[in-house]
DNA sequence: ATTTGGCACTCCTCCCTTTTGATTGCTAGG
DNA sequence: CCTAGCAATCAAAAGGGAGGAGTGCCAAAT
């Protein structure tokens, strides 16, 4: 075996062993357990070498070797590509098959459960969401004299609620009239398209009708639904969190919430998984974590995000699997509600 | 002052110091911080006599007292009798009035936030729920040539939805007429209504109408909407969790969700808090916990529950009476949903 | 040029002991 | 019934090796 080629073999056999164990790898280590042809001081002339390169580091003088960033990017692109990994595949569709008659939003909990159990990590799943939503029905119930609550139904089955106001009495009756009628000028249009429709229309219809522009605004804002968690107990487990401090510093930053949008604002493209691994990414509070995520659904219709948070430690072939694997399914299930 | 008299004076100076400082109480400092006229000897007495009676005990020997489950419940009991707490109202009062336009599920959030940040613990809330719902409107949405998205509007702006098979091919236009016509026909009937009602129905329809009266089922079976946690990094960071095990413990309970129910199951007077001490409680999970959870909305009409969970050591008093001040607020609120 | 065995050195971890300081329990006297 | 004083108790902090795992480097072997 060439110099090169037994170097990229300890790299590799290092990642692997500190994904699986946590500790720091020695070099006699290396060798026993890949039953390498070669003496452990070999070993560590090449360790020394990765030092250099600074694929790894040792945490002090006499310890064994843990990656860096680097190594894990290497490893990423090393096993990107021939990843395959059947089992889960089978052990996933089996479960997700089954939809469930309790809503979309709790059978994505479930999913996101199941997949959390799988890479012993927390899981991150949003409900799928169009970019551009489009009006579908209205209601338009009374609550008081002047007051009227707003029920908005879009495309791809989403709703929104509002409270409305009037400047003058409106019974039950007129506002059921008012809802019939808005419903089928503005049916299909998206938040501008009924902004832009300026015909003569009553003081209520204008005052409802500016209120609807606003409900699917606010709906085109959020760029994803409302975000699921599931396995942050499984997360903070891990070794690397063990310290009281170190895990309440991943439950404040979680509780912020602001780190979602760093996760969500990503570009994807259809059917890739994003690996970003520590220091690659731009929000600070997380460049002690990776993050693997991806996108399911249509792009031009309705989609969602989908990722694994865990220790740059983690088992990045079986998640890069699991989450490819998942993605495709909730894409072809998502196709149902389009 | 007399004995017995002095003997409550040091149990509740005991468990108020306790639940500020999370230190064993000692007898010195009970009577240098509150000035008693006798000596740390006299207060050892009567902190003999506290132990005895099993209001205290000292987690070795030569520590302070800490209160047991029996004095909590004890100085809980004294302090219901005159609770008074106007900070806390106006701060919150100020705060809720902006009701959002973001919609009543994140205002929730917003809310429970905002209480979290106030007691300094996890806070639980339920979105707003009738116990029999009632049908509104029904809209029908064609996927393939052999299903539908079936949309429920309930009142109290509550919506569900469900994919639905038919035998045959259905149309858009054919699905819209279904809607109108059933939507009309069951207009404010409860799932049995609906059931009873057996008229002479096509084949679709019936198919439609079981389906309706599936789901209001299912959202009636919810005893409670989708709870939201806020503060779960406040309630960890409590002394109590600083050692990571019993950290893991409260997150893997949290995450099982089962002592939700045990929280919402249990019968509720209008406008009262319940205090629920340590193994007071049946769920032995939360037995090193406190509840202090409180009713809000109109029972008849919608209600949900709104709840603060933290360590047996925490502050009654400030809690009691902001969930007192918070749940009467949320009840106005929910007056205009109605 | 690469590999290997050997050895000194480093640094972490564990365990044991000691010290320190706080606090109680008890007893005898006010 | 209260108090002063004192011995007893125990946790937490500080100290101190001993042990051990593992590297770095050098000189010799391949």
């Amino acid at each position: 075996m060439a110099v090169g080629e037994r170097r990229e073999t300890v790299l590799r056999v290092i990642v692997e062993d500190y994904i699986t164990g946590a500790v720091p790898v020695a070099s006699k280590a290396i060798v026993e357990k890949y039953g390498l042809k070669v003496s452990p001081a070999t070993v560590r002339n090449d360790t020394a070498y990765l030092e250099r390169e600074g694929y790894i580091i040792h945490p002090h003088h006499s310890a064994g070797s843990i990656p860096t960033d680097k190594a894990y990017r290497y490893y990423v692109e090393l096993i990107g590509e021939d990843i395959d990994f059947p089992p889960v595949e089978e052990y996933l569709t089996s479960y997700i098959l089954k939809e469930a008659k309790e809503g979309l939003e709790q059978w994505l909990k479930t999913v996101a459960a199941l997949l959390a159990g799988l890479v012993r990590n927390l899981v991150v799943i949003t409900s799928p969401k169009p970019v551009r939503c489009r009006f579908k029905h209205l209601d338009l119930v009374s609550l008081h004299d002047f007051m009227a609550l707003l029920i908005v139904v879009l495309y791809e089955a989403r709703i929104s609620r509002q409270v409305l106001s009037f400047q003058r009495k409106v019974s039950q009756d007129e506002l059921t009239r008012l809802a019939n009628k808005l419903t089928l000028a503005y049916a299909g249009m998206t938040s501008s398209e009924i902004l832009a429709k300026k015909e003569d229309l009553s003081s209520e219809e204008r005052r409802i009708s500016e209120c609807l522009a606003e409900v699917i605004t606010a709906e085109d804002k959020l760029e994803y639904g409302e975000p699921h968690l599931e396995g942050l107990y499984l997360l903070l487990s891990q070794p690397e969190f063990t310290s009281s401090p170190s895990m309440l510093r991943i439950l404040e930053v979680l509780e912020k919430e602001d780190w979602l949008r760093t996760i969500l604002r990503q570009e994807f493209k259809r059917g890739e998984v994003k690996v970003v691994i520590g220091e690659e990414n731009p929000e600070p509070a997380l460049q002690h974590l990776s993050l693997i995520t991806s996108q399911y659904g249509q792009p031009d219709r309705a989609s969602g995000i989908v990722g694994v948070i865990g220790p740059k430690r983690m088992d990045y072939a079986k998640t890069i699997s699991s989450l490819t694997c998942l993605s495709a399914l909730l894409s072809d299930a998502a196709v149902e509600y389009t």
